[in-house]
DNA sequence: GTCTATACAACGATAGAC
DNA sequence: GTCTATCGTTGTATAGAC
C-alpha cells in the first residue's frame, strides 16, 4: 500500500532500471528512498537509517555515494528536475491536447496525489521549500529551480493558446499564479485534510482564466 | 536586529505585559519564544535548549508548565489564534476603510514580513501546515483553525462589499482563494528569495477581482 | 562497493534540591 | 516555580575489514 503511493517512482522504476548498470543501481534505490522518505515526513524529519532500510543497504553505501545527507537531498531534488517532464508533464499532455486544459489536467495530477494519500501529501518541492529555503543556499537554488521547470511547462501550454487571451495578458506572470494557487491550494487541502479548499481554489483560477478568454475572445480574433 | 523581526510580538508584548500577574511571565516568555523560533526554523529544527536560552529560563521550568514540548507548540498556536484579529487584522482596518481594499491591506502586511525579513520568512501556520499537518492530529486541527479565522476575516470584509460582486459569487470559496493566493505566494517568494513573486501573484489575484467587481457593476446596482 | 561496529554530539525529557 | 545535573535515545557520520 505504501509502496504505490508515489505515481512519480512506478513509471519510472520501470523505464530507467533496464539502461542502468548494476553498479548504480544502489545509487539510483537511495536516490528514490530520499525522495520518498523527504516528500511524506520532510527533510529533517527523516533519519538516515530510514532511507537505508528504504534502500536496502547500510550506511557505508549510502556515504561512499554521498559526502553528507544534504548531498543526497540535492540528488534528489536534481532527479525531481530530471523527471518533471516526462513523468508529471507529458502523461498529460499526451492525454489532452487543448492548450488550456492541459493546464487544469496537470492540476487534476496533483489532486490525484492528494486523492489517493488521502490529503496527506502534498508537492514533494513545496515541502521542501518551507522547511530548507532559509537556511540551505544551495538547496534553495534547486528548488527555485524546480520551480521554474514547472512554471514553464503551464507558460508554454497558455503561449498556445496566447491569441485567445486578450493581448495585454502577461503570461508569466499567470503561469506563476497557476503553481502559487496549486502550492496554497495543496497546503490548505493538507491542513484541512479535506479535497474541497484544493476544489475551490481550482474553481476560482477557471473561473478567473474563462473571464480573460472570454474578453480575449469578445475583442476579434 | 533580529529581536525586532516579528511585529506581532513586539505590539502584543507590550499590551498584555500590564495585566498579566508575575506568575505566569514565564509562561508567556516561553510561548512568545517557541512562536518566535518556531516560525523562524520550523518545529522540529527548533530545539528545546534554543527555546530556553531565548525564554531565559531553565528546562525545569518549560516542564513545569507543558509535558512536551508539542504541548508548547499547541499552546503556540492558541496564542496565534486570539492575537491573529487584534494584531493582525485590526491595524489594516483602522487604517483602511474600503472593503475591498482591507483584502489587499493584509496582503500587504505578509508582503511587510518578507521585506523586512528578506524573503526569508513567511506565513507562521503556513510553515507549520505543511511541516506538522500529516502526523500531528492536535496540531493540524489548530493550524486549520487558523486558516479558517484568517479566511473569515477575509469573507468578513469581502461581505460588507458583497453588492459589488455579481449575484452569483462564492464569496466564502473567493476569501479561501485570497488565503491559498497568499500562502502560494508566500511559498514562492522564499524559493526565489524575491518579491517579485508574490507581487505577480497579488496583482492578478487584483486583475481578477477587478474583473468580478467590473461585472458586478456592469449588471445593475 | 558494501559490510559491521562505533564515535561523538545533540536531542527530549526527568529527578530532586531549594 | 525554578534551579542544576543527568538519564537514555537517537542523530549524522566515520573506521576499517572484506
Amino acid at each position: 500500500m505504501q509502496a504505490n503511493l508515489i505515481l512519480l517512482i512506478d513509471r519510472s522504476t520501470q523505464n530507467r532500471s533496464d539502461e542502468m548498470n548494476e553498479q548504480n543501481a544502489t545509487r539510483e534505490n537511495l536516490v528514490r528512498a530520499g525522495f520518498e522518505l523527504f516528500h511524506r515526513q520532510g527533510y529533517g524529519a527523516t533519519s538516515v537509517s530510514q532511507i537505508l532500510k528504504s534502500a536496502g543497504c547500510n550506511s557505508g553505501s549510502l556515504y561512499y555515494f554521498f559526502p553528507t545527507k544534504e548531498d543526497l537531498l540535492i540528488a534528489v531534488l536534481n532527479w525531481c528536475l530530471e523527471n518533471l517532464w516526462p513523468e508529471v508533464i507529458e502523461p498529460v499532455f499526451e492525454r489532452i491536447s487543448d492548450p488550456i486544459e492541459r493546464v487544469f489536467g496537470i492540476l487534476d495530477g496533483y489532486r490525484k496525489m492528494l486523492v489517493i494519500t488521502e490529503c496527506q501529501q502534498g508537492c514533494p518541492i513545496g515541502n521542501l521549500a518551507l522547511e530548507l529555503a532559509d537556511n540551505h543556499p544551495r538547496v534553495r537554488e534547486l528548488l527555485a529551480q524546480n520551480f521554474s521547470q514547472w512554471r514553464q511547462a503551464v507558460e508554454g501550454s497558455l503561449r498556445m493558446a496566447s491569441d485567445r487571451f486578450p493581448e495585454s495578458t502577461d503570461l508569466e506572470s499567470l503561469s506563476l499564479f497557476v503553481l502559487t494557487t496549486m502550492e496554497g491550494a495543496v497546503m490548505l487541502a493538507r491542513a484541512y485534510r479535506s479535497l474541497d479548499a484544493y476544489d475551490s481554489a481550482v474553481t476560482q483560477l477557471r473561473n478567473y482564466i474563462e473571464r480573460l478568454l472570454l474578453e480575449g475572445s469578445t475583442w476579434g480574433k
